[in-house]
DNA sequence: ACCGGCGGGACCACCCGTTCTT
DNA sequence: AAGAACGGGTGGTCCCGCCGGT
């Protein structure tokens, strides 16, 4: 009973409630599960791997992530949490139109360009291309994939889309140049998959701003 | 000799060679890989589905392709060539500038929202991921499949660069506008995987070809 | 409390922990192996073969042996172990260099005539035969079984060398007639694959103690 | 028909007939059977290993010979009639029992040590451990495997036995020396496999060689 | 909550024998 | 007789999900 009391006093370390404990391993299965999906793709993505990165039991794994689609779906929704924030927080105090362009590739620049967009094109690719067991699930796992990514990308669009207005360009275009520009960055990280060319990637960029200052200029 | 003529025309039956006989079943076998792939991407790729969708036996296709790498990478290669064929035949005969980006834009939709342009990023992002068995290899699969998609694409391309120049626009500027071009078509069929929307598609591809035209004749 | 006390003393149903049905399998599934072993032989040898005499799922076998290597040389191990004590334990107690010698020839018979032995020529004839994966690897499963028969056999020797100076033979004497002995014996073990000969086993044996006999004496 | 004289004619090289030329084939394939069987054992014996070793098509070999059994057991007889004529002619010309015994350790040397040797016994101890097919064969591979060593062994021990009582000892002893000293020397062979130790090996067969001459003489 | 034994299915590479064709 | 295509079976490894223990 001494010993007892004793321990109890001596751990001063703030002692951590189960419920800690438990998010915190969740954090952790979750980021290795996003760093496995990252090295090997999904095709490649093993539960046991992302355990044992995360330096978790395959017991404790299951736990909390029963199945690998529940897994790799609250890993798409975890990174695509800390991604969308920060653009959100980009997408504020930008003066001229011009500037609004420039953050804006800025942005689609280091979203496009990250492991999180790969691992997002990845499972969008896979998406229902498989399971499909014959009666009507409530929800495929394609679907899923599609509305996670919807809803995080979509504040942020609408952010920026705001942003480009607040500069005095009209609804409609602003809407389009913003979609373009991402398409663009979109399409160039896609490219460098297969060849990769950063020089000519940064020319082409600098190419379109000039192209929507002209054009918005001689509107 | 009566008979043996009669035989002869009797036999109608296509009497193949050896080489004929291969040649048509490695082409079932890919045409077989190739729908497989495009249905359930390659993390579900099963070689055996391929060998049943091609109505071949496991031996006969594992004689023609030993292994998984094999048949995919020839699969890989085999629809390229299908389609870099029928896009350098497109970049002929176009007279105006305009008319060139128009036609650049109908091929690059064509490609990019294809199940073969699909099929590429899959395996490119998939790429080297795997592997990873310790020494070093002559080529990873990431290279080869790079470096499949560049011996297809880059004629293309340099027949599309053609036909701008024809038009007049300077080579550095028609290279550039070809990139931005294929980029923002590109972007889109990404796009499409998390949200289709094809009437703004459309919408933007006619805004894209504006201003291209807008910044010619500025210029 | 009662009730807890209560069904302590009800299950009498032995309630076995993790570490002893694990263990309890281990035994099963390398005993199967060695069973296997003995009547296919190394090339014959099936890993579900031996899963299905063990009475145990794939499964399981594969966690607790995860390669055909590891299984056939835990099962050499194995049996190895079982083997030596008993050898070591008749080494003790012989007087006369003559009964020494004639329980030499019972043990030899007992161990090279057992299926064991012949397990582990087989496997080490198979050797090092196989591998062939390019780079060097720790160690290759050829040296491996030397190493687990070094290790068994060598305190058995030990044993019986002791036993023989004991009854006042030279060491180094004791050491060749222990070899031959072993030898003979090891000889007429394989000999018996190709022609067996039970009654001139016998005779030989018998010859040869009177050999050595003779050469002590006159020694 | 001139064609054809000129032909004749042109080839004065001994155009061989079709029965020399499949005997040649035969004995390559042959030859390289006992060198995969040497290099591999039988549980890494594969037929293609052995046409490609042959420089030979898988079609040819299988014209020669059907089966893998077929196949090995050639092989083995191949390697046994090489082995005892060998031996046959060595058990000529020994006048004293001391060079008998000498010139048979020899021998045994020779033969126990190498690799057909080891390829018989790698082949006995698989024996009829495997297949069993239900209903009864003509003659099980065991069997046949038994039969081929002793067809060609026997006569080997016969000569020797022969030059052994030309020097004067009894066919009874002289059977039962020729036995020891086999034994002792295919129980080395054997020992080396798990630890080898040429020294000693040769320090024992000295030894063996003078208890001989001791118990000889001694009688 | 967490751990690891366990079940069993799936997949690919390999391999042997047969069946054309030359 | 020789060569190549082809058929299909098999075996080892891997992997996910479950569940009894701690």
């Amino acid at each position: 009973l001494t010993a007892q009391l004793a321990g109890t006093v001596v751990s001063v370390v703030p002692r951590r409630t189960q419920a800690q404990r438990s998010e915190r391993m969740r954090q952790r299965i979750l980021d290795a599960a996003v760093q496995v999906l990252g090295d090997k793709g999904y095709a490649g993505f093993r539960m046991a791997d992302v355990a044992q990165v995360a330096g978790v039991s395959r017991g404790a794994q299951s736990h909390h992530y029963p199945t690998k689609d529940d897994l790799v779906l609250a890993s798409l929704e975890h990174v695509f949490r800390t991604a969308s924030q920060r653009a959100r927080d980009r997408a504020h105090s930008v003066r001229s139109a011009d500037a609004a362009i420039k953050a804006l590739l800025d942005d689609s620049v280091d979203f496009f360009f990250s492991d999180l967009f790969l691992i997002a094109i990845d499972l969008a690719i896979v998406g229902d291309r498989s399971a499909s067991n014959g009666y009507p699930q409530a929800q495929s796992r394609g679907e899923k994939i599609r509305s996670i990514s919807r809803a995080h990308r979509l504040p942020v669009e609408a952010a920026w889309l705001q942003a480009l207005v607040d500069t005095g360009v009209p609804v409609r275009l602003a809407e389009d140049l913003l979609w373009l520009t991402a398409s663009i960055v979109r399409g160039l990280a896609i490219r460098r998959l297969l060849a990769d060319d950063p020089a000519r990637f940064k020319r082409l960029l600098t190419l379109w701003r000039s192209m929507v200052s002209d054009f918005l200029q001689q509107r």
